[in-house]
DNA sequence: GCAAGATGTCATCTAACTGTCACAATTCTT
DNA sequence: AAGAATTGTGACAGTTAGATGACATCTTGC
């Protein structure tokens, strides 16, 4: 659920402060300190995004960020580059290498974390804690509720992931496994079935305000979130 | 418990009454005089607060405040500025290096509580050690004391910070780790689930007056408190 | 140094959530 | 219209996360 940032970061202090505000901001914390051990930890489990030291002992955080972006695999984990310079000429060569965005230090905390928002929106809308708003129904990750034209709306972990994920994803349609890798994460091994039951219990739950019109079947496809 | 508000002022007249002042509104006074022995008291412990005068001997306050906004540790700390000028331009200088306030000499005691009151609230809202109160429930931190329509509460050291931390930050859900670095304090090693064993204090203690009902579980995600 | 109060941890209990299945209801084919 | 494919639905049993009570340890005030 909550979005996975790997940091890497030769400097143990920064490296905490990173961590510090990571996670304070609900967001889990992977860390590494060179670029063998960050590879080592993609290699264990995608995280959903990396802020990429530029200086590294050994392989520099450019080199990683432009192997990163060669790599089908990792090809698409949004890169925030750290770095001391504001050279505008190494800038370039930053966003050049792969980078979706770029600090230097020292950085306020909120600057960081405004940025990791910024990127998740654009990359992952869902992972962001935003409220998302549709038709009358809300959706807010940071107080974790759901409201339809005002009332409050009841719904199970998996439900609510669900909703966070259509309302996110509107108007597209997405097949049983995609929505499973999707909210459910990939490499679990459930049932694709198991995704119509918790249609079902998405629908039921948004019957009492007659929006679970929104939730549509698209037969042979899969399901689709619209507002048509 | 009690904000720590650093006063860097030189003329030791001012000093003296900023101390007092601040003191008299319950939170704790670190003087310096000059720029050095503000950022020894800094490296010493870092305040909650700066009142910063603008004309100080040698290093400037307005070069202090850049100096601090540079620094990783000091960043985030809120500044006052005190100053005897006006001047608009100045103001606008001030703001930039950083201060979050700006009050001009003389100024009344009474403002100058206000502002710092202001500055807290918005930076470290459970800093301020004014009442809150939220549907009935009132938390004094001046007075260490806890009442529910009139009702006096009775609740351990813990269970105090985690109220008045709830009560600061209502509606949005906290994760166990959150909450940890929020109320324990960060690097503190304490198991998650000791969270749960407060919440249950702190509901039980809220229970007589079925104030309960505000402290709500989110089931996957953490704790919320709320008013709805 | 002792008693009272706090605190952190654990084991157990409980309620909620999940995933699956079997069968019903639809929709599509031929 | 019958048969095939696909989706909807209700039930249920295993699993998991949170609630709770007990307890040993640590503090603190006297």
């Amino acid at each position: 659920m909550a979005a996975k940032i790997l940091l890497v970061e030769d400097e143990p202090a920064i490296q905490e402060l990173l961590a510090f505000n990571v996670t304070q901001c609900g967001f889990q914390a992977i860390q590494a300190s060179d670029a063998g051990s960050a590879l080592a930890q993609i290699g264990r489990e995608l995280p959903d995004m990396i802020l990429l030291d530029w200086m590294l002992p050994g392989t520099s955080g450019v080199e990683l960020a432009r192997r990163l972006r060669a790599d089908q695999r990792t090809r698409n984990i949004p890169i925030i580059m750290l770095t001391a310079r504001t050279d505008e000429r190494d800038k370039v060569l930053g966003l050049e290498s792969g980078a979706d965005d770029y600090i230097t230090k020292p950085f306020s905390p909120r600057e960081l974390m405004a940025r990791i928002r910024a990127v998740l929106r654009r990359r992952t809308p869902e992972m962001s804690d935003e409220t998302v708003s549709v038709q009358g129904l809300e959706l807010s990750p940071a107080t974790h509720r759901v409201t339809a034209n005002g009332e409050h709306i009841e719904l199970g972990p998996t439900e609510f992931r669900l909703l966070h994920f259509f309302m996110t994803h509107t108007e597209r349609v997405y097949s049983r496994s995609q929505l499973l890798d999707q909210v459910w994460g990939d490499h679990v091994f459930v049932e694709e079935r198991t995704v119509d039951v918790h249609i079902r219990r998405l629908r039921q739950a948004l019957e009492s305000s007659s929006l679970d019109r929104l939730v549509q079947t698209v037969r042979g496809s899969g399901y689709r979130f619209s507002c048509n």
